[in-house]
DNA sequence: ATTACTAACATACGAGTAA
DNA sequence: TTTACTCGTATGTTAGTAA
């Protein structure tokens, strides 16, 4: 059962492209990609035998031609590699941390908000909030496409409190939290409010200038 | 001068993503990535050695974080595929070899044709054309910026010869051929003509519904 | 010039185990 | 539980050649 070698299907694709058929030698490849001449012939002959690739030995030289197991190993690691890099950019927030006021404190202690974070996020958060600053078009990106959760307001005698929207969000690759966004907000629009179980500020040794980034769930 | 293995970088892009850092074992490494332990701890060195991440071994477990020279890696692996996969659909048509009804044969072997097409083709062609059945969106994608080549008219006594438009291509990855669309075509539009220096049906062995590609030049 | 066999050699792997 | 060492063994590589 031989293993066959994905670096050199990739430069023997690179080279003769996925379809035509690549006139070549196993020493111009041991030259080009590296190896001796005999290693080269042992390992085109495991990618024919693993159906990777067609070949065509002759004491004239061997042409090499991609099939179609070949191209498909290829274009699913790529599929993977774009996953890989789409997730970086689009489901990740890079944000710096930032001094509150201390109202979120305030807000998210409030018994009926307190009790849907429970039902609808799934934890009791620690009182007080983590203020980042974002870049508002990276955050857009963010946002796009993440479930919203609605969390409703109500009614005091002193004070009405509105509808607080939030994402479910993981900070730091582990630690979950949310992303809550009052109706009616002092910040500008490049800082955000995060709620989580803990005292992240503690939890993840963070202080103000300090850099997080935030990952979809 | 260990060989990293890029296969378990990408493996653990995979899993950690490529900013956060990802806690886990030797153990569930070898576990669900395939051999040793061992193995796995020394790869996993060998990878903090080449610098591509970021390795924290404790007698614990580990934490792996990709460092920006194997996101590098496999970022450059990701776009060396993209062209590969990219050049695939843009230069290259797929043709179903087809019967034509003889007028080829006829007009390419007028005399003022002939003389043109030897000196802007650089080739004399061979008395017959090969047809093809083509996809009509990726004929449109293929020939998109592919210069063409205006073969001019003339008159006889009998009729007149309308202008041919040339494309220079190679067939099957080898056979320079020219992709020829007279003026007055009967022909529909998913089928194209081919005119080369050797009978193509012969020399590369086709006949009817055997498939072939053709590439830019 | 080729490919590819054989055999000597180099490297990689993993069981056992220490820390 | 870990990581990672040693070391016998399996696997991969290449020089020398045959065809």
């Amino acid at each position: 059962l031989p293993k066959y070698d994905e670096e050199l299907l990739f430069f023997l694709a690179s080279q003769a492209g996925l379809q035509s058929g690549l006139k070549t030698s196993t020493a111009k490849i041991s030259a080009s990609f590296g190896g001796s001449q005999q290693t080269a012939s042992r390992k085109l002959r495991e990618l024919s035998q693993a159906d990777l690739v067609e070949l065509n030995a002759t004491p004239t030289g061997c042409i090499v031609r991609i099939k179609k197991k070949g191209a498909d190993l290829l274009h699913q690691r790529l599929v993977s590699l774009q996953r890989l890099f789409n997730e970086k950019k689009k489901a990740q927030l890079q944000g710096i941390v930032k001094s509150g006021l201390g109202e979120g404190r305030y807000y998210v202690s409030r018994q009926p908000y307190l009790q849907q974070f429970k039902k609808l996020l799934g934890f009791k958060p620690f009182f007080g909030t983590l203020n980042l600053v974002v870049d508002q078009n990276q955050l857009q990106g963010f946002l796009f496409g993440l479930q919203s959760i609605q969390v409703k307001g109500f009614e005091t005698d002193e004070r009405s409190f509105g509808t607080i929207t939030a994402f479910k969000v993981v900070l730091q690759g582990k630690q979950e939290a949310a992303m809550v966004f009052p109706e009616r907000t002092t910040h500008p629009k490049n800082e955000i409010e995060l709620i989580s179980p803990s005292n992240l500020r503690k939890k993840l040794k963070l202080k103000d200038g300090s850099k997080v980034f935030v990952k979809h769930i």
